[in-house]
DNA sequence: GAATTAATTCAACGAATGATAAAGACCGAA
DNA sequence: TTCGGTCTTTATCATTCGTTGAATTAATTC
């Protein structure tokens, strides 16, 4: 088998590279195209693969038969497979950011005159989040893994930067007011430490369980938030703390 | 060209798959080997160029190049892809895990007949860790990196877990001793949440720079420290309040 | 219904991958 | 020197990868 055909000549019209931009311009009036669903099939599928195996590891082909598609769909639709990766992960982080956006917003709201105090933005910022993990869809936990990976890999940083950002300088600025003895360093770390601890334990690795031998789980989010929150608020309240120590 | 010569008829004698174990056996009376450095060179390689690509997207030949050997001396001395993984990461491991239960033993020491303190038991976690990593060898960074992203793979569970957990149940008895009052879960949450907070700030994803565009940087590891410590301890500790409260 | 466009399928391309067999180079011991 | 084992090189294997041209089917428009 895999025996090349002898013949099999073929003429390459085109010499030059033209990976991107197959798909077609216009966007139909309802707004709704034939190839929608197979593009949400191939993206769900994609993120489900992409989450499991690492990006190289996971070939088209995988992602076509999980998707029940053709492989060749997947380029049609996305050009490439690295502009695919952009579409999984764009599609989670936009949907999160504009929960947490909204549930600051309620949260200044609540709060009136003065900025929410620390427990407000950290629920602001962990609430969505949490929900969509322990919605049932396992889609979010594959998304979180995918991303803490990709964070990890330099060559992703502005893709994460991308993705990130606004969220980040958004609840920075929330911290900011939230912790006015803090210095600004320790804001951006205090933010860090928050994204890492929660990152690392929801995003299913199954490392709690394992360690704890069952006697954690991630599942329940109300257990989940219990924990977090009061570890995350005293902990950022201590740098504000260290900052007056160092001041004094 | 990569036409394929018509003849190249090879006879496979042994049909099983015996992929692994081509290393000799017996290791010589002075106890290092002549290949033993072409192993140190291959193993920096691969450190370096699996924390930068993902594991499958990085391939013997570019290992070896990097190293400067034979590709075939990949094979010929760790068998398998796999294998050489493994060697990468708990080359580290073990390394790292000797330097903390050391510092735990000396805290244990320092602390007479009381257990040590949260501070004590945390400072001993990220002292050996922290002092590596800005230790100028770029290779502990890589290696943060590279296990995170292991962690981030279900099927490198079994893998990440022989690595970690003889460290991670060390020090999860230690900051049960340290806080008595907390619920013997909250422990388990709290050494994730620590670890989360430090790995994901101490790998060197360059996000915390990025973020505060150049204020904050990981490469001092006693500013580090100062922010990391606090946060931590601080966190920690209101794990044993909220327990307390829960009772009450 | 014809023409046009979008979506899908099929088959193959060239390039790269992990692996290995076979032969050569090196080296200490007899 | 010769021998036996260790280490290295060469060349190639079968397989899989991402991508693409061309043909086919389905839907929409005129």
């Amino acid at each position: 088998m895999a025996q090349r055909t002898a013949v099999a000549v073929r003429t390459r019209v085109g010499g030059q590279k033209q990976p991107v931009a197959k798909r077609p311009r216009l966007a139909r009036a309802g707004g709704a195209r034939r190839g929608d669903a197979t593009r949400q099939v191939i993206l769900d599928a994609a993120e489900q693969c992409l989450a499991a195996g690492d990006f190289d590891g996971v070939s088209l082909r995988t992602i076509g038969e999980a998707a029940g598609v053709d492989i060749a769909l997947v380029n049609y639709h996305f050009g490439s497979k690295e502009s695919l990766v952009e579409e999984v992960t764009g599609r989670r982080a936009r949907e999160v950011h504009d929960a947490r956006v909204l549930a600051l917003e309620e949260a200044r709201h609540a709060a009136g005159t003065a900025p929410p105090d620390v427990e407000a933005v950290v629920t602001a910022f962990l609430q969505p989040w949490l929900k969509r993990i322990s919605s049932g869809d396992a889609g979010w936990q594959n998304y979180n893994r995918l991303l803490c990976r990709l964070t990890m890999m330099p060559k992703y940083l502005p893709l994460v930067s991308e993705l990130l950002d606004p969220t980040a300088l958004h609840f920075i600025n929330a911290l900011r007011a939230a912790l006015p003895e803090a210095s600004p360093e320790s804001i951006y770390w205090g933010y860090m430490f928050l994204l890492g601890a929660v990152v690392q334990i929801m995003a299913g690795t199954g490392r709690l369980e394992q360690l704890s031998r069952g006697l954690c789980t991630t599942d329940d989010i109300n257990s989940a938030m219990r924990e977090i929150v009061p570890f995350v608020c005293h902990g950022l309240r201590a740098l504000e703390r260290t900052a007056t120590e160092a001041r004094g």
